[in-house]
RNA sequence: GCCCGGGUGGCGAAAUUGGCAGACGCACGGGACUUAAAAUCCCGAGUCCCUAACGGGACGUGCGGGUUCGAUUCCCGCCCCGGGCACCA
């Protein structure tokens, strides 16, 4: 503290370190102060920023999601409300690893370090935390519950073991699941492709929840567009048909089929071959018997590969094999050529298509370059335009619009009508059934590293897979483990931890040496703080019911970097605790906020570019009111910011305008009679008075509305600008001074307005004013439309809807008026000279325009 | 390619229902205070044109159309920037 202070640069008018340095320790004295109550008679509200990871110090980009955060809750408390607003720490993950490595000091260590820097700059930010409700992820008492869902998951099916084609970062040297492969690269190494590695992991069933994730979006009306697009992309619902096609000749057992996926079952007549995907069970067959074949699949393979490392999987060059081999289609009996083709993905429905290149783009490529038959069976029907035509070559492709033809029985019907009449026909004749499949996959969380929880398995050598019993949780993290990052998990060197006994058989068993994603300690986290120090169980129902609610978390803020994988986890996490019994609400946030991105010079700050602002610095040089007012005025919260450091020292100086106006104007209470009526007010007094009641207006309605508090701290400005004009009416001594009580009740009123986004200054302020009270309890001033209400108005005059001039009226003037006072306006009377008005438009209060001719 | 955002002075931005475009701030220019500077305070300012000046005029919210008395705002067609998804059958 006491260095930082040292450096600040000194303002002769506001010397706002030693000010923010009194509070500081006055508040450390305080914890109480910001403690939610678990059961109050107020109306809850649960306001929430996202966790920080532990790096070492905080960036701008957790001043600007904080400085929101709290601006919201101190709103809410002084708005009555029980506020919930805690913090804590998602302190598992791989760059403690790192670090370990690098500086040589055990990951336990180092993160606790960097949650004890970071945690005191939060104080010094001045954030209004319950600190008593902290909740650090890598500490026992949190992961303990970790494991014992794992182990609820696990009885519920829903944690299972299985060996499959995995994403592997070879930086991590682990596992990742696929919501943190970004454009084929590892989500923390964005220079570095994904290998696909073929181990056995554990996943978690998210996939049974694929339809309730997806439907219940709608219903998270509270939460941006943006974040719902998202979420329905990557869950990826399909609705469509699986239909087999017999095999000919002697592949595979008698009566071997290939299944394929469609959503167009409606073009099958239209189907002129079959395309396997080079891993299909059905290829390994057939290349079992033809070594040519196989070099040929092989190279499919391998292309397949490298276009997805390189994370651009539709630039490669389509390429096929013809297997020489022949399949028939159920609808027409006709026998369609099987191929294998290295854009068929194994991991998308069923690792087979039927190819109709009248209507598919990608199958109509394929069927050029080898020549493949293209056989129309869907035609435009005229919507309107009238001169659609068949071409040739054809149509590519044909929306679900088009009229059916060339197709049997079906022939005739539009495609709505056949996607259904074919998918039934299918269906009743034993060959297919209408199905869905979606590109949401199970989330596979075993991670081959230590700093993570241990997963609570035993493998025994009689009983197979154990689950840990719940008495003995937690499974603890051993210290003293060697993290080289050398492949394989860190758990398996340590013996202790490794061999354990078989709680059924009593023999011999080995630990499951991999910890889980990280993502699972962030996936509940926020139920933890309703009951922070419950070592019975991960919450109280009762206790997060009260503050969960039916709908959750009333505001949760954070960065839209996290719109797929914590976000669509949560939800996930929240539904299976649902399920358990545990919560009540389907949902975990009601309303979500993604705060744009802080940056610099238009690039995001990085070290490599040296255009990193550190928090420490600008709190050193401005103050930590200073740092947090202008993350808030510089831009709209949900739009980037370009930091500039001119325009952080311009928020310095107007927070040193407001201390001056006080300092100079200084009523103290008890000091003089309180209470005035409108007859004590001179009309200058009573300006002033509903430019403070536009005030509380302006900003009352960004806390309800759209959160542009840049509008908010701008309408500060001018409430300031205004009381710095009519000094007279302030100064005691001035030419003509309003009532003491006035005064006092503006510099109040302004005072709390400014209370949510600076709080240290607010509070000295408000000290000053002889308030006995926390600020906080205090409550946030009442607009009163009346006293917000103009008295007079400029109306401006438009002569075919060009301004020609003003004339100022009372507000409520009527149309006879205004017209009046137009017309008598010598730029007016020159604009319609020698024309006549043939319309008046009247908006009350806002405009007159005169049409003439 | 598809789906979301966004495009307004030198810069960050404002304009909540179609009604004075540019609030507030930064940077800039001028002035006051000072031996001087810093700090602070006051004043000016969208662009272009006319005027010695006072004033006045035209243009102006990415581009082109449209609706309207009136469009940053609504409609149609484009361009550019940012983000997401993508051989997903």
């Amino acid at each position: 503290m006491s260095a930082e202070h040292k450096t600040m640069v000194r303002d002769e008018r506001y010397d706002a370190p030693s000010v923010e340095s009194k509070w500081f320790d006055r508040w450390q004295q305080e914890p109480a102060l910001y403690a939610a109550e678990s059961t109050s008679t107020k109306p809850k509200y649960y306001v929430l920023e996202m966790l920080p990871y532990p790096s070492g110090a905080l960036h701008m980009g957790h001043v600007r999601n904080y400085a929101i955060g709290d601006a919201l809750a101190r709103y809410m408390w002084m708005n009555g409300y029980n506020v919930l607003h805690p913090m804590g720490w998602d302190s598992f993950g791989l760059p403690a690893e790192n670090a370990a490595i690098k500086n040589n000091t055990p990951p336990r260590q180092w993160t606790l370090a960097n949650i004890a820097n970071m945690k005191a700059q939060m104080k010094r930010l001045g954030f209004a935390y319950d600190w008593s409700r902290e909740v650090t992820t890598c500490l026992p008492d949190y992961y303990r519950w970790n494991q014992w869902f794992f182990l609820k998951m696990y009885e519920r099916g829903l944690a299972y073991r299985k060996k499959s084609l995995v994403n592997w970062c070879p930086k991590c040297c682990t596992v990742l699941a696929n919501e943190q492969v970004v454009g084929g690269n590892c989500w923390r190494h964005e220079d570095t492709p994904v290998e696909q590695r073929e181990l056995e992991q554990w996943f978690l069933r998210i996939t049974n929840y694929a339809d309730e994730l997806l439907r219940d979006l709608e219903k998270l009306e509270g939460w941006p567009e943006k974040v719902r697009t998202m979420q329905r992309n990557w869950i990826g619902r399909s609705q469509g048909a699986l239909v087999d096609f017999e095999l000919g000749g002697s592949i595979g057992p008698a009566g071997s089929k290939i299944t394929v996926f469609t959503t167009r079952i409606d073009t099958i007549y239209g189907a002129t071959s079959i395309q396997l995907a080079p891993q299909h069970p059905i290829v390994a067959d057939m290349i079992a018997k033809n070594s040519d074949l196989r070099a040929k699949i092989d190279q499919l393979i391998a292309e397949q590969r490298k276009a997805k490392e390189v994370g651009d999987i539709g630039a490669i060059e389509k390429h096929g094999v013809f297997t020489g081999r022949y399949a028939k289609n159920p609808f027409n009996q006709e026998p369609l050529p099987i191929w294998v083709a290295n854009y068929i993905l194994m991991d998308y429905g069923t690792g087979a298509i039927m190819s109709v290149p009248a209507h598919d783009d990608r199958d109509y490529d394929f069927a050029k370059k080898y020549k493949l038959p293209i056989r129309v069976v869907v035609l435009p029907t005229a919507t309107g335009d009238g001169d659609e035509t068949v071409m040739d070559p054809p149509l590519p492709f044909v929306t679900e619009d088009g009229l059916v033809v060339n197709s049997g029985q079906f022939s005739g019907l539009t495609s709505q009508q056949a996607l259904k009449a074919m998918a039934e026909f299918a269906g009743q004749n034993g060959f297919g059934k209408p199905t869905v499949t979606f590109r949401l996959k199970d989330w596979g969380v075993s991670r081959q590293r230590y700093w993570g929880t241990p997963i609570p398995i035993l493998y025994c050598e009689k009983d197979g897979i154990v689950p840990v019993p719940e008495k003995d949780l937690p499974v603890i993290l051993p210290d003293n483990v060697d993290v080289t990052l050398t492949g394989g998990s860190p758990l398996a060197s340590v013996p202790e931890f490794m061999n354990a006994t078989c709680p059924k058989c009593g023999g011999p068993a080995r630990r499951e040496t991999d910890t889980m994603d990280t993502f699972v300690d962030s996936s509940w986290y926020f139920y933890r703080y309703t009951d922070a120090k419950n070592d019975l169980a991960p919450f109280d129902s009762a206790t997060a019911a009260y503050w969960f609610g039916d709908r959750g978390i009333d505001q949760y803020i954070g960065g839209v970097e996290h719109a797929i994988l914590h976000l669509i986890y949560s939800r996930f996490w929240t539904k299976v605790m649902r399920d358990m019994g545990i919560v009540k609400n389907d949902e975990p946030v009601e309303r979500l906020f993604t705060q744009g991105m802080v940056i610099k010079d238009g690039a995001k700050m990085s070290k490599n570019l040296g255009n990193v602002v550190s928090p420490d610095d600008m709190i050193a040089r401005f103050g930590a009111d200073a740092a947090r007012l202008y993350s808030l005025f510089a831009a709209p919260p949900d739009r980037d910011l370009d930091w500039q450091d001119t325009g952080i020292e311009g928020i310095r100086r107007f927070l040193g305008r407001v201390h001056t106006f006080f300092r100079d104007n200084p009523i103290v209470a008890g000091t003089y009679t309180p209470g005035y009526g409108p007859d004590d007010l001179t009309p200058k007094a009573r300006a002033i008075l509903r430019k403070v009641h536009q005030t509380i207006r302006r900003i009352t309605q960004d806390f309800k509305g759209r959160w542009h508090f840049n509008t908010s701290v701008a309408a500060l400005m001018e409430l300031l600008n205004e009381l710095n004009a009519q000094s007279e009416i302030f100064s005691l001594n001035g030419s003509a001074p309003a009532p003491r009580a006035f005064v006092a009740d503006v510099q109040r009123t302004f005072v709390l307005l400014l209370a949510p986004f600076a709080p240290y200054l607010a509070h000295e302020l408000w000290e000053s004013l002889g308030e006995k009270e926390n600020l906080l309890k205090a409550r946030w001033p009442k607009f009163d439309a009346a006293l917000a209400k103009e008295e007079e108005v400029e109306i401006p005059v438009q002569v075919n809807g060009k301004l020609r001039g003003r004339v100022l009226v009372p507000a409520d003037a009527d149309e006879s008026l205004v017209k009046e006072r137009a017309l008598a306006d010598e730029k007016v009377k020159a604009a319609i000279a020698g024309k006549q008005i043939v319309k008046v438009i009247f908006v009350p209060g806002k405009l007159l325009n005169l049409v003439v001719r």
